[in-house]
DNA sequence: TAAATTTTTTAGGTTTGCCTAAAAATTAAT
DNA sequence: ATTAATTTTTAGGCAAACCTAAAAAATTTA
């Protein structure tokens, strides 16, 4: 029987997952900015989860997860994503409301309840924001994928994800009807700024920031 | 905007309302028992919860929730049975398996997410136990129920309920083809143990306890 | 390379929720 | 009505997670 761990302990878990992905290195101060609490109490959590076998810390330097404590993150992302979808899917949630009540419901222990719902749900493959859920083992279905900002001029794309989860941005993208499957390509680029110029089919072009093109995540065609 | 509880406090307020029920006078020893704790950590909770309006509390003597307490306690009790009534009914758990999972669950507090379960599972009336579900308000839709033990001989009636939720029990009944709804009828209580043989609609006559017999609630026809 | 700055850790508190053991109040038995 | 037994509360601790302030290490700047 695999150990459970705190609501807690699964957060620092996620969180030091996700910063690991964006940037190799994890540092305390960033850890602490991203769980809102202070540097102090991240180095104790550290500690704790290095004697639990699921972080490899050096003191001072740098820590990153273990292969054990990487296994553990997918199993709660797994939870949060599935829950996610089926907000969205099941009982009509819109795109930028999941997130906070998926953040309580991703802490239920139970792989029989999530195994269970991941079938009711006919196994989806992206959470509503185009992120992949994890299978039952941990794996990730990639594919190729890389931000809007480096999409080639006139190429078509598919968008697959949405990095940023900010309800602002989230309604900023849904007012101009991108969501996750729209397909579009890029008719200029702005030198001065890196802004871009998108087309939808059949839609008129639209003007977004570089900001806004790092966050957007597409599969060329 | 109505006050957060602990998941610890939560699960307070629910025993209490549960011993409520079944025996109007609530002690400290029987809370102690019914949460597993130590009689000390219940006299402590018994004052955060009068100090929060929520219990009115004797020292020395007994307690019982303020009106309050009780609204409190319908959410919990909702939230609780809609969960299970999703496991069941969506998620194909059986009946036995669900209150471990629901007691999780129930403490995801989102009343929008309460409210939408509620809408996509229709409204249901009672939990896969037969307990009834209250509805968003906190009102309980009442029937008239009283325990199998104290039905009349020979008198036709329908299981609503099961009082005692042990994996055990509900087996045991799963395994005489006895659920909720099920028709049946009394033909002879054995005065020196109380115990009855019961007869269901067709099928052959079984025993069952007197402690069996009050758990189980009927709805007379 | 030495000093200044920033980052991280350690030391010492707080709150919540639990515990054991002792004291106080209530209830039951002579 | 005392005394005995039981129940409840109080007192004093402990672990988990958080905090602030001070010390230590690492990094940057001069
Ligand atoms: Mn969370
Ligand atoms: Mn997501
Ligand atoms: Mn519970
Ligand atoms: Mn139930």
């Amino acid at each position: 029987m695999p150990p459970n761990y705190s609501v807690s302990e699964e957060n620092y878990i996620k969180s030091i997952h996700y910063l690991q992905q964006v940037n190799e290195a994890v540092s305390t101060s960033a850890l602490a900015e991203h769980l809102n609490a202070k540097p102090a109490s991240i180095t104790e959590m550290l500690k704790k989860l290095q004697a639990k076998g699921l972080l490899l810390y050096n003191p001072y330097k740098t820590f990153r997860l273990s292969k054990e404590g990487n296994k553990v993150a997918l199993i709660i992302i797994r939870r949060h994503r599935l829950w996610e979808f089926f907000l969205v899917d099941k009982l009509q949630f819109s795109w930028e409301e999941v997130h906070e009540v998926a953040e309580e419901l991703e802490h239920v222990r139970s792989k029989k309840l999530i195994d269970k719902l991941d079938a009711f749900l006919s196994y989806p493959k992206f959470d509503p924001h185009g992120d992949p859920i994890p299978d039952a083992n941990g794996k990730i279905n990639i594919q190729q994928q890389l931000p809007l900002s480096r999409l080639p001029l006139n190429k078509q794309a598919v968008i697959t994800a949405v990095q940023d989860q900010s309800s602002e941005l989230l309604s900023f993208l849904s007012s101009l009807n991108i969501v996750i499957g729209t397909r579009l390509e890029i008719k200029r680029r702005l030198a001065f700024d890196n802004s871009l110029e998108i087309k939808c089919r059949n839609k008129q072009a639209v003007n977004i920031s570089e900001q806004v093109a790092k966050a957007i995540q597409v599969n060329p065609l």
